[in-house]
DNA sequence: CCTCAACAACTGGTAAGACCAATTATTCCT
DNA sequence: AGGAATAATTGGTCTTACCAGTTGTTGAGG
């Protein structure tokens, strides 16, 4: 019938790269002459397509500063009001936790099944950095390395619903990490399972097995649950012992 | 501190003069080159304007054929970027339904654990609401009620960030619904096994039988999988008889 | 005199190059 | 080592030119 603007197909294939996560929130784009070269397209027909993306609010841009992703408005709508409510009652965080047993499983069996090769070497390499980042001075690095994990086999799920969902999930515990799930990653004894179930994971995804993958994702979440109980019940008792001191 | 970009200032001029009645709607604008100079502003950002009010839907643009304001537009549209931009792709009404299928069969086992009397009444009022919006003119009525059923369930689990993610999922399933999903309440072989499932599932949730409602929940969703697929079969089927009648 | 096809003059679409302005990273001096 | 001047990078704008559809005119043929 008829032939699109050139400047949409750009912005179409740029809304594709975010939607289907290539292009995170917040990254930032390449130059525009570098953009344009790549997409072997003129500036001024790509200026045009992040000006509509701009004004879609997909886009936000600063002069001499660069092209980023829009976070906030791609944040999947649910999280924002729930950073507030879950750093004010601790105990949704088992709330989210039960939505991971849920979907991890699933996640990772279909990562297992649709999985491609890029997207079992980037499986890897996450797992290394994993590796690398334990006992790194600041817990937070650890913490980002298993979200990135586990992330890599949500993105290899193909799933770019689920993908953005998890995205949130993790956003929203990052963002109340500073309770004790930061602990998690600090005892010794929780590492070796943790790291072993991770391992599991891993093997069972990247060898297509996808019954496999489904059930070391639950038991390694149903591992964190518990762990993440014994933590809190040891802080409750360290606080009632500091009370008795005090009182 | 103003510094605003020169596209952005056209845009607001252009805007005001439609808004205060200078530019009537179906009126044409004068050509770029000539708009251009008497706006004394270079082409190219006359057009980053125009484009941008054109993916605002406040103008239209024809090869050759000129830039016209938009008759009738300026429909709300506040939804979320992300849900825009996963509402263009038809396959993601996929992607929502393995999700569901991994959050549902959840929901179900703690709400039926967890639910109190007035929570069962909820549910209960919601699947009335449902029977007695079957075959009701307009078929988003009837989705409406499903989705308020679902989620009757969903927040008698008690999960408050697993009520969130169904609640932005269903907003993403309705604002795509118009492709599909639609005939899924208005085929009548459909409806009566849609309608068991549904009572099944409720039963075992205010029952308490909460292994009995996560498989009614799954088996609910993997029904309607099956037949959103077999729908779209047939879609392919159709539209392929016409392509062969035409051509 | 009417019809219609070819042409000419618009109009929007794309491209390339140049220069300005703001930001960011680097380097050098104190 | 800290901070200010500077260089490199990046977005913002302009000019020019040419391509591609649309529209209106014109002129030849009925």
């Amino acid at each position: 019938m008829k032939q699109q603007r050139l400047s949409d197909q750009i912005a179409e294939k740029l809304e594709a790269m975010i939607a289907d996560g290539s292009l995170m929130p917040g990254e930032k784009l390449p130059a525009e002459r570098d953009l344009a070269h790549r997409l072997e397209v003129s500036r001024p027909s790509l200026r045009e397509a992040i000006q509509k993306m701009n004004s879609k609010g997909l886009l936000t841009t600063r002069h001499g500063g660069g092209t980023y992703v829009c976070e906030e408005s791609l944040e999947p709508s649910f999280v924002s009001p729930l950073i507030a409510l879950l750093s004010d009652m601790p105990e949704s965080r088992y709330d989210v936790l039960e939505i991971r047993h849920a979907l991890e499983g699933t996640a990772a069996y279909y990562a297992a099944l649709r999985s491609t090769g890029e997207d079992k070497e980037k499986i890897k390499r996450c797992f290394d950095v994993m590796i690398k980042n334990h006992g790194s001075p600041d817990p937070m690095d650890e913490a980002r390395a298993d979200a990135a994990f586990h992330l890599s086999i949500v993105e290899a799920s193909h799933n770019v619903v689920l993908l953005h969902v998890m995205r949130g999930l993790f956003t929203l515990l990052q963002s109340s990490i500073s309770h004790n799930l930061d602990k998690l990653y600090t005892l010794p004894r929780v590492f070796e399972p943790l790291s072993n179930q991770h391992e599991r994971l891993m093997n069972a995804t990247v060898e297509g097995d996808a019954e496999r993958a489904r059930q070391a994702a639950q038991e390694h979440l149903v591992f964190v649950e518990e762990s993440l109980q014994q933590i809190d019940r040891e802080e409750v008792r360290k606080q009632r012992a500091l009370r008795g001191l005090t009182g």
